[in-house]
DNA sequence: GACCAGGTGCCAG
DNA sequence: CTGGCACATGGT
């Protein structure tokens, strides 16, 4: 990235960190004022001033970091108790990212039961490991599911996944051997997607629904983990299972109820304090 | 040394 | 359909 000619992006409520670090993705590297990702293969610097963006690639910025997406529309959306309209307030410029299919899927699938921090090293790791390495960058590509397929479990075990490991060979298998087709799934219906993700091994509605939400654009799509779960089962004030807290959640918040979940997951997850707490 | 983390799969009732 | 439990690992 160094020496890379840079160009500026007017960016309005956008909040660069504050995005990188709400648990979509778990690689971005602090680098000179700013931060670098990469999205598939490509570098992608960026930093912030105000309102506008320094990046080193402008169309790729605008499409990975969605600066398209209507925030102003999807705050207006939201719905009004207090708890929510406190995690707008204070996580004001939090983008839903466009992710890769596979990289997106991959990680999710090593996600189960970690924190985000070991998330990130589990994704660290891989990417060392196996990934590709790209000159010029911190960090190397996501290693791609034909090399994963390569690999033994146990291999994969080294990289810290613990029971991880299983599911994200057997999805790596099943992706390169084109029983699943990742990109075929953006033209189909939410409903549909789900399903034939479900089917992957290491992938429930909660992993489903991240994929969803963060690669295929569903933004209404929420997967309910624990944080969620509790903040949810307190607005609904029954027990309830987790399906039907998210069954709850896309009637409560409607049509960017995606959006509303990564706001709450985020506030939540900074201060953590539940609703009426 | 418990306890918990962006859950899933499987099995018994 | 529901509840309960095992599954690895690393930080508080």
């Amino acid at each position: 990235m160094r020496g890379a000619k840079l160009t500026d992006l007017p960016a309005p409520e956008f909040d660069l960190q504050r995005t990188l670090e709400s648990g979509q993705i778990f690689h971005a590297m602090p680098s000179g004022e700013g931060w670098q990702v990469l999205v598939d293969r490509t570098p992608l610097y960026a930093e912030q001033h105000g309102t506008t963006l320094r990046v080193s690639d402008a169309e790729l910025a605008a499409r990975y970091f969605a600066l398209d997406h209507p925030l102003e529309e999807i705050y207006a959306s939201f719905p009004q108790d207090a708890f929510s309209q406190a995690a707008l307030a204070a996580c004001r410029g939090l983008r839903v990212l466009r992710q890769p299919h596979w990289e997106c899927l991959a990680t999710f699938i090593t996600s189960p039961m970690k924190k985000v921090a070991h998330i990130r090293q589990i994704s660290l790791h891989l990417r060392e490991k196996y990934g590709f390495c790209i000159t010029g960058s911190l960090i190397s590509a996501y290693p791609t599911p034909e090399r994963l397929a390569q690999v033994t479990e146990e291999d994969l075990r080294e990289c810290r996944l613990g029971f991880r490991a299983k599911g994200l060979l057997g999805t790596a298998r099943a992706v390169a051997s084109g029983a699943i087709d990742l990109a075929a799934l953006a033209g189909k219906s939410t409903e549909e997607a789900r399903e034939a993700l479900c089917q992957l091994p290491g992938v429930g509605r909660k992993v489903a629904n991240c994929v969803l939400l963060f690669a295929y654009e569903r933004l209404d799509a929420v997967p309910v983990d624990v944080w969620i779960g509790r903040i949810l089962q307190a607005m609904r004030r029954r027990k309830s299972t987790n399906l039907q807290l998210e069954e709850f959640s896309g009637r409560r918040f409607g049509l960017y109820a995606g959006y509303v979940q990564q706001y709450l997951f985020h506030h939540a997850r900074v201060t953590r304090t539940l609703p009426g707490t």
